[in-house]
DNA sequence: ACTTTCCAATTA
DNA sequence: AATTGGAAAGTG
């Protein structure tokens, strides 16, 4: 007898463990190991995945399998162990770390049933009115109607109904139809003769066929024709064609041609650096290396030439990008490289989509995957290296379950498939940087850009001194007369404003009244379009108020420096300007974003205004100058990276202008021009930058000196949360070693979201063996609580968010 | 005595 | 997470 070991999807810790099940003789040459399976579970049919497949058990009965979902299996063996890992190093399910590496759509969707198992007229009135006539009806039907759940119950006793549970995947197969001959090519000559003269169009599609046996797709045969379906349907219904329905993928990028580039020559910076990735792969020996190069060195080529190196040994490459930087123009380079051997995920992407994408990996269609953090679950067998490019991007660290960083994840592949792993960045993260200096990671680095052309001059503008001067707009003088030059001279102008921190609020200028959510402890943001207010951390939403509920002023207004009334501006200050403003309202519809930025391209603007999203990988031949509105907005957050982040976002900004012939310019606007970060990254000095920040972790006692660990626990009454806070601090005080420092509890920077309170404990630690098994103890202790009291504990291993 | 609501245990 | 059966609470 062949046993099944499965998880099964019911996130709970109580179900987080194996539970067996007899594989039915049917089902035994079928069932494998990393496939889905339905199986009963209590009253209900669910989904499981089967871990193992063993011919022992020590239970005594056994309930079988009811179907499967699979006929490959959906997780290779690596897949298995790695979701193993992740759960066991981030503390999630295990269920929940293996649903984060498939496509949304092969999530189980449940559906409950009531079925009909007698003569209608055997039922009383209200469940007959019930049914009307049908043998099924969904629990939905039941629900929204009058009868009684009593009733039900009595008519399934009774043995007149009986509830069946459906287990169904979600994913579904895009067909598109073919048209093929249905007869031979004599047959065909025949009735081509047999025709009519006046059905010229049939005649042109018989003659299309003689010459073109093949089935052919009917949109491009009805083009190439220049007929309809009206001329198709007659051939068809006299069986001399047929209608073939055919699989297709839905690819995104299908219409789109891409220019084939191949191989430049290194320079000698790059050779000296793509050789250590060549020899690991050649050698089949895992290392991490850290590419630091400046924007505009090349890193891009240096990936991929070492992708053909793994490609021509008949091995796989996965290279992670931010999603923010999957901008066509990344996509472009290594399509135009590798053509067909490209699959691309990223989330603008409809599940279905997504779903394809997955399955040509799956299917080994392509060689290279090109996506965002989930793409480094790819389920490629034979991974010849892994590339995470901008390493020191904050999208790789997952922020709810299962809280792992793509870079951990792949360095653990990395190990499994003996390949080497290679971060790139022009700004590392001081844990990389630090990690290479200690050779844990390789060093490589490119230090001059390829076109030789030194990084665009960065002038720093002191915007307390444009206040003091009487300018009170949000473009400095200097900033202002450069845009008017360069739109003279038919240049164009890239502007960032980082929105972090200036959102626009809603406060009344008599009473000072500001608009907050009533769920959460945060100021409501204005939205122009809908004129209303909503809230970031809730779904909550109201009425723009036409005056201040406080005060009953009608002096409210909304503040704050959005890009719509950075546009506003700017179009009163210089009215001729074409301007093109892109962030999430302009970006939401789909192919938006690519649409603005090929207008932009197109020289159709002269100012490209936008958020985070235009930071990175944006290259435009005819930009020259650069604005920085608010620098600072980001280094006043309470967040101890918020100088790393200043840093690299003024590092990657400044990397947009003159980047081919026309020399670029610079011009960051702040409040304090002096800050370090600011000052270190207008001078390119990287090497300074890490240095002053490591002395400044060292001091405060944050990373890379120590780990740290964010515990965060929320519960609807305040002084409940703060008292199991407390009770955990105590505890972690108790069990940890005396080097560690537990800081808390405090209440979280957002003390109230969604009408729960948020305590927080923050562990800083530089050796604790036994860290995990304190943690997952401190789990159990509350079990009871989390599972009837609406406790919610989160540990986050190695935040990046400490909101 | 009977119905409704709540809670904890169980899921192979 | 969903179900269920039994205890506790409510109803006339």
């Amino acid at each position: 007898m062949k046993i099944a070991r499965v998880i099964v999807d019911v996130p709970t810790s109580q179900t987080n463990r194996l539970f067996d099940y007899r594989i039915p003789e049917h089902l035994e040459s079928v069932v494998g190991r990393g496939m889905r399976v339905v199986i009963p579970f209590g009253p209900r049919k669910i989904m499981g995945f089967v871990i193992e497949v063993t011919g022992e058990t020590k239970l005594d009965k056994l309930k079988d399998i009811v179907d499967v979902m699979d006929f490959t299996p959906v997780l290779t063996n690596e897949l298995i162990d790695l979701g193993k890992w992740i759960s066991e190093t981030t503390l999630c399910l295990y269920i929940t770390a293996f649903q984060a590496m498939l496509p949304q759509v092969l999530k189980a969707k449940y559906k409950k049933e009531l079925w009909l198992l007698a003569e209608e007229e055997e039922l009383n009135d209200d469940l007959a009115k019930l049914f009307a006539g049908r043998a099924v009806i969904s629990y939905e039907d039941l629900q929204d109607s009058t009868v009684s759940y009593r009733q039900v119950q009595k008519g399934i006793q009774d043995g007149l109904l009986e509830v069946q549970y459906k287990v169904k995947g979600r994913e579904t197969k895009k067909t598109e139809t073919f048209i093929a001959p249905a007869v031979d090519v004599m047959k065909l000559e025949e009735a081509y003769e047999d025709l009519s003269k006046g059905a010229k169009k049939q005649r042109l599609i018989l003659s299309y066929f003689l010459e073109n046996p093949e089935e052919v797709h009917r949109r491009k045969l009805l083009e190439v024709l220049s007929t309809t379906t009206a001329s198709l349907k007659p051939l068809i219904e006299k069986g001399l064609l047929e209608e073939v329905h055919k699989e297709v993928y839905r690819d995104p990028y299908q219409d789109r041609e891409y220019e084939r580039t191949t191989p430049f020559d290194l320079t000698e910076e790059q050779a000296g650096a793509i050789e250590p990735i060549l020899q690991s792969i050649e050698h089949k020996e895992h290392h991490t290396f850290l590419l630091h190069g400046v924007t505009g060195s090349g890193k891009t080529e240096v990936y991929l030439q070492s992708i053909q190196k793994v490609i021509d040994q008949g091995k796989e490459a996965i290279v992670l990008v931010p999603e923010i930087a999957l901008t066509p123009q990344m996509v472009e380079r290594f399509k135009g490289r590798f053509g067909s051997k490209v699959a691309v995920l990223h989330s603008a992407l409809s599940y279905g989509e997504k779903y394809d994408e997955w399955r040509k990996i799956q299917r080994k269609e392509v060689q290279v995957v090109v996506g965002a953090r989930s793409a480094i679950f790819a389920p490629f067998e034979n991974v010849g290296i892994i590339i995470i490019d901008e390493e020191h991007e904050s999208s790789y660290k997952q922020e709810d379950y299962p809280r792992y960083h793509a870079r951990d994840v792949a360095i653990k592949r990395g190990e499994h498939h003996h390949c080497p792993v290679v971060l790139g960045s022009a700004t590392p993260t001081l844990e990389s940087f630090a990690r290479a200096k200690k050779d844990v990671y390789k060093l490589l680095s490119l230090k001059k850009r390829m076109n030789e052309q030194a990084m665009p001059e960065v002038e720093k503008v002191d915007m307390r001194e444009e206040l003091r001067a009487g300018n009170r707009s949000m473009f400095s003088h200097v900033l202002h007369e450069k845009i008017l030059d360069r739109i003279q001279k038919g240049e164009q102008v890239v502007l960032f404003l980082n929105r972090r921190g200036y959102s626009t609020f809603v406060m009344c200028r008599d009473c000072g009244h500001v608009m907050e959510c009533p769920h959460c402890d945060i100021a409501l943001t204005y939205h122009r379009r809908s004129e209303r207010l909503k809230c970031h951390y809730c779904s909550y939403e109201e009425a723009m108020p036409t005056i201040c509920p406080s005060c009953e002023s009608d002096s409210i207004r909304y503040f704050g420096t959005g890009t719509q009334k950075v546009e506003e501006s700017l179009g009163q200050l210089i009215p001729e300007a074409r301007i093109i403003r892109m962030d999430v309202d302009t970006t939401r519809r789909k192919g938006a974003h690519e649409r603005l930025l090929t207008q932009f391209a197109n020289q159709e603007a002269d100012i490209l205004l936008g958020t985070q999203m235009i930071a990175k990988g944006l290259d435009f031949a005819n930009v020259t100058l650069v604005g920085v509105l608010a620098a600072d907005a980001l280094l006043h957050l309470p967040d101890f990276r918020s100088s790393e982040k200043t840093f690299q976002l003024l590092t990657q900004v400044s990397g947009r202008a003159g980047r081919h012939k026309l020399p670029g310019e610079v011009i960051v606007q702040s409040y304090t021009p002096e800050h370090y970060s600011i000052e270190l990254a207008s001078q390119y000095d990287y090497d300074a930058f890490f240095l002053k920040e490591m002395q400044m972790r060292k001091m405060f006692q944050y990373p890379p000196y120590y780990f740290l660990v964010l515990l965060t626990v929320s519960h609807p009454n305040q002084m409940y949360t703060m008292d199991i806070t407390k009770q955990m601090g105590q505890f972690l005080r108790n069990h940890l070693s005396d080097n560690s420092i537990i800081l808390g509890p405090t209440p979280s920077p957002l003390t109230r979201i969604k009408d729960r309170y948020r305590y927080q404990c923050m562990i800083k630690y530089r050796d604790e063996p036994s860290l995990l098994k304190i943690m997952n103890r401190l789990f159990q202790i509350h079990e009871d609580a989390i599972q009837n009291n609406d406790l919610q504990i989160t540990i986050d291993f190695q935040p990046y968010q400490l909101m």
